[in-house]
DNA sequence: GAGCCATGGAGAA
DNA sequence: TCTCCCTGGCTCC
């Protein structure tokens, strides 16, 4: 289940596999027929991330924007028939890689990739990403840190994994409204978003744990938690914080489950106005 | 086999 | 804030 540093590994194979090749589009499930249609036999120019999209340039100005959802992946092969319900493969003569289950799976005419890309805000995991921009709107908004994390306009490519490990690892309290933030833990924050999700690229999984608590964490048999890393509070629901012992709390915060420990991120006085579900 | 849950997001109300 | 869409793995019966 994908957050934007799967977006940029899944671009970063298609390139390896297919930039400046012809190829070939198909729809075995049938739901992207029409468009498998119109690309089948052009050739792939490159891909790119922005966030949790992707967007797969060909020539003629055609490009695919995918996005994953919770469901989506990609799977890469050697041109093997294919299995299951695959919306879209694309195939080189050596290559295949196959989509299935994504959230949006369509075909862009010139213009609308830029249209698309200017609502989006700024992707840690970019060379071009202007932390400035983003702190502008972080700086402004009443809502809280943990929501603002989360919003795709302000900054790309953070899910609820790295959004729950970043406030744990830089301490905040997830209820604080983000303009209280200081600039200096806005600077802080963003450098260990690039770091957590860079490291994410690289490894293909999400590891936040730091060397100095890795004794602890690593103290138990060695396991892998459902999202494939170690983490500190993420999905640890009522289990001991793996640096203080206090029992790690969850709520729904954005529509999605927040982790935190409440000791190692102790209470704002720049809270969000406390209502019943929040106390 | 049924039911539930999940790293997301758009659109309606 | 709610509903819906997309899929697969897990638990429970």
């Amino acid at each position: 289940m994908p957050e934007g540093h799967t977006l940029h590994r899944v671009a970063g194979e298609l390139n390896a596999g297919f930039a400046g090749l012809r190829t070939r589009s198909s729809s075995p499930q049938g739901r992207f027929e029409a468009a498998a249609a119109r690309l089948d036999g052009l050739r792939m120019e490159r891909a790119e991330a922005h966030g949790k999209h992707l967007f797969v340039e060909f020539e003629h100005d055609l490009s695919v924007h995918v996005h994953l959802g919770l469901y989506g992946s990609f799977t890469f092969g050697d041109g093997a028939p294919p299995v299951g319900a695959v919306r879209w493969r694309l195939a080189s003569p050596t290559r295949s890689a196959d989509l299935r289950g994504p959230n949006a799976c369509e075909l862009l005419e010139p213009g609308e990739v830029d249209a698309m890309s200017r609502r989006l805000g700024q992707d840690p995991l970019r060379l071009d990403a202007d932390p400035d921009a983003a702190w502008s709107r972080v700086h402004r908004s009443r809502a809280p840190l943990a929501t603002v994390l989360m919003d795709q306009s302000v900054i790309a490519g953070v899910g609820n994994v790295f959004r729950a490990e970043v406030l744990f690892r830089q301490r905040l309290d997830p209820f604080m409204e983000a303009r209280f933030l200081r600039r200096r833990e806005w600077d802080v924050l963003w450098a260990d978003l690039v770091d957590l999700m860079s490291y994410g690229l690289r490894h293909g999984r999400i590891d936040t744990v730091r060397p100095e608590h890795e004794p602890e964490v690593m103290g138990r048999p060695p396991r892998e938690d459902d999202h494939g890393g170690e983490v500190y509070v993420y999905r640890r629901a009522a289990m001991p914080c793996h640096v203080c012992g206090t029992a790690v709390r969850t709520r729904v915060v954005g529509a999605r489950n927040l982790f935190w420990c409440p000791r190692c991120q102790p209470r704002s006085r720049r809270r969000v106005v406390p209502s019943a579900a929040m106390v």
